[in-house]
DNA sequence: CGGTAGGTGTTACCGTTAGTAACAATGGCA
DNA sequence: TGCCATTGTTACTAACGGTAACACCTACCG
């Protein structure tokens, strides 16, 4: 029967295709985003024109390799947003689970954050503006804008503003976290209690310095 | 005399060089982050191994690039930050006057995040897991983090605290400008009231979404 | 059985890129 | 005059992403 055939030769690629992406991923775990179409190759046991069979270019065998990892991290972070009662302590939970991840796995992250400036296709040739952010920013930032629109009633325009905080919000744990995993200026725990703290309008409540212009 | 002829040498180097960064600033402007060297040679009416002479390597001469319009922007934001009296409003001020010069110069914006992985030297070759972002977003947080430090009366362990707010207050406003630039979802107004809004607590004091599992 | 279609795999190439070696010309200075 | 530094060139290398052309195997189908 052409059909069961069929299937099993779709069976059959996918299989490879998925060992392709494990040798990919070994190799750009190794070393690093730049990690070359013919290192992937080498690490795979065959010639280059196989892998773009498989993934069109090397943007294609990127976004593949991404996805993998990027599901994984929404999973943990939608989890980690379902966890606890108060707010105050969901939110320091999805932090965590995002630090967690970054810290245990920063190779993953490197290459996560690397643009791979995904195809315009629709733009026209030369200045698409934005698009800057890794496609997991903008993906993170989506998934919490969401989040936040379902869960509080924020009045009219409500959907807006949770837009512009799910950018917002992914944005400053990704810049802090960034900065944080460079330079580990303290403890994990303690960059969640400060990062929620900015969130829960301290920065607004502080007083100013005696004697300075005040900010 | 040796040291004055000597100098003179050295304004001529430094006006030469300052004319190839003009050229290479027309190149990349027009071109996008990612125009060759052979592009912008042939703009400076040379050929190559003269770029590499004064700039060493094409991070060189992007870094010298960086410089000035990151020392410009950084200019812009200082004076917005000593504006207004009120915080809120020196905040909402820094925040347009960012949003203000990436919507006025995109190509300029696009140049300075474009990740040009400076030089590691005494990273041990392989695995910096941080330094993912842009210079100009370190650059731009740690000035931040300075500042509040020295104007807000934040106790022990301010300094801390305010790094960790100086990193990912810039990061917010990243995201959410690259996020905006792209899709222009709303005003530059609104997209300043709403990140305001945000940093002053509005996250935290909303109520849940009447019968959700809320947040 | 032989042909044909589709998948896997190869070698050998192209165009472009960052970066370099080797050499020529200019101009001030002892 | 001879020396030295600077500016400039041409011509090259090594590596990259990507592709064309061809060989092989296997399975279906008349």
């Amino acid at each position: 029967m052409q059909t069961s055939q069929r299937t099993d030769q779709q069976r059959a690629t996918e299989r490879r295709r998925k060992e392709l992406l494990e040798a990919a991923d070994r190799v750009v775990l190794r070393d690093g985003p730049e990690a070359s179409m013919n290192a992937i190759a080498a690490e795979a046991g065959i010639t280059k024109p196989i892998l773009y069979r498989h993934f069109g270019d090397k943007n294609g065998l990127y976004r593949a390799l991404a996805k993998r990892h990027t599901d994984a991290l929404l999973a943990s972070l939608r989890t980690a947003l379902d966890s606890a009662d108060a707010r105050r302590d969901r939110v320091e939970a999805t932090l965590d689970a995002y630090l967690t991840a970054i810290e245990a796995r920063p190779q993953v992250y490197r290459f996560l954050m690397h643009p791979t400036e995904q195809e315009s296709s629709d733009t026209e040739k030369g200045f698409d503006a934005g698009r800057q952010s890794a496609p997991l920013l903008r993906r993170l930032g989506e998934e919490l804008a969401r989040i936040i629109a379902e869960r509080l009633d924020l009045g009219p325009g409500g959907d807006e503003l949770a837009r512009v905080w799910g950018h917002g919000i992914v944005g400053m744990m990704h810049a802090a976290g960034d900065w944080w995993l460079g330079e580990r200026p303290c403890s994990r725990e303690q960059l969640v209690r400060h990062l929620a703290d900015l969130l829960w309008g301290r920065l607004a409540a502080a007083a100013d310095m005696p004697g300075g212009p005040g900010l």
